[in-house]
DNA sequence: AAGTGGTCTAGACCACTTC
DNA sequence: AAGTGGTCTAGACCACTTG
């Protein structure tokens, strides 16, 4: 008898044959397919049943990758494939500056202990006044100024920990996943424009009349525990793509 | 032997499930639940079988609204189940409107005929100077301005079809729906902050100094089919949601 | 009629958390 | 040990599109 539920690398069977059909869709033998092979081909190459291959379709039809209609087939929507930054599916902008050519540079730093702001406390689920972790930073792409961002984290998540010590220039996900233990799954993020303060403009230096895009956001671990509020400013560096679908 | 697949309104059974436990989420008896039932007791009181509450469950959690742990339950994400207007799962800015508790009203309307730009036939995957139909309006809420926008339509989309006759002022996916049986499933959006031109302040008048937020955004039908660009400017009265989550 | 995806059933075992 | 969700199997029928 088959091993069941894990395969080799310590992945779900459909999780691995998710990637595996998205590499084939990005770069390999479906790289040019307008359809997909029928379900029951799929369970057959990949030796498995036609539930493990239905699972894996569905998380890509519900990141938009593909579509299925019945009697037709697996239809590959190409031009979703071939999207890069998709804001709905990455949290960081990090991996958005290297998949845009450049390499992310983080400078003027400024970590402060701080009491939370009425804001923060209700966004952080804490009791307004508590101690906070305010980290202030400037993101620089090819030596230009693209992000200004202040990142909120409860003093509580580092019980124990000299977080002072830590490295703050590595992105904020990083620090929190490999000194806290927390690993974040997904942000409430609020979306508007802005053209900032005089600071925040001194600080990006936009061109003249340029609006910045100001993200306003709650991360979360498992469990919904809320771990880091941040407002983050951006330049017209960034284009922001995402997919809207109907629930 | 019961039914298989379609319930009495025409819904699939998971479709129907995924309903109702969303609306006793919001309003019913799980409106303070912290979790949900085990998912063979759910499937005992639907009297379907789990993989049909499975199928629900997934349909939620990939909305956010809960997150399902192994060992310890369905968990409800009560902050996002409280959210309203999420960019990410509607098309339409009238909805956004009414749950705000405004009544939205579209004026000055001009509709014309014109030549597709480079970039719209890219778009809407036509050729360079295909016919398009080019709706601009203005949408207000509570007598202030709100949105401008214009909308390019391929004319090939109205074969037969006398737009000009048609009534443009309710929203446009209302009216692909109503006369072209085309039913927009999805978007790509776009996103970023400007101040736009002269003409559009004068439209809009936001207040000095503040942004707008453009929306550059191809609708599709099923099967990928594009048929829909528009640019949008929102001030902001509108409060932008979205849920970004791992893929 | 044949082939596709969509759904459903009944049953099984696994991994994890809690008691 | 008991209960939860996660995964998987094998098989069935349904709805739809295409030839």
């Amino acid at each position: 008898m088959e091993k069941r539920g894990i395969g080799l690398n310590g992945d779900l069977m459909s999780t691995q044959v998710a990637s595996a059909l998205m590499r084939e869709l990005k770069t390999g033998i479906y790289a040019d397919a307008e359809k997909l092979p029928a379900e029951m081909e799929l369970a057959g190459q990949y030796g498995v049943s036609r539930t493990v291959i239905r699972d894996a379709l569905s998380d890509l039809e519900n990141a938009g990758f593909i579509e299925r209609v019945r009697g037709v087939g697996t239809v590959v929507n190409r031009r979703i494939v071939a999207l890069d930054n998709r804001l709905d599916l990455k949290l960081e902008y990090s991996d958005m500056i290297w998949s845009m050519g450049s390499r992310p540079v983080v400078d003027s730093i400024v970590l402060r202990e701080e009491s939370a702001s009425e804001t923060a406390a209700d966004r952080l689920g804490i009791p307004p006044g508590g101690r906070l972790i305010a980290c202030r930073k400037r993101v620089l792409a090819n030596r230009k100024p693209v992000i200004y961002s202040v990142d909120y984290i409860p003093q509580s998540i580092f019980d124990g920990i000299d977080y002072m010590a830590l490295d703050w220039y590595q992105p904020i996900f990083d620090l929190l996943s490999k000194y806290c233990g927390l690993n974040v799954t997904n942000s409430i993020t609020h979306v508007s424009a802005t053209n900032g303060d005089s600071f925040i403009r001194s600080m990006l230096t936009p061109g003249e009349g340029a609006a910045l895009l100001l993200l306003e956001e709650v991360s979360f671990c498992k469990l919904n525990r809320p771990v880091l509020y941040s407002l983050s400013y951006y330049t017209s560096f960034f284009d922001f793509t995402l997919l809207r679908k109907k629930f």
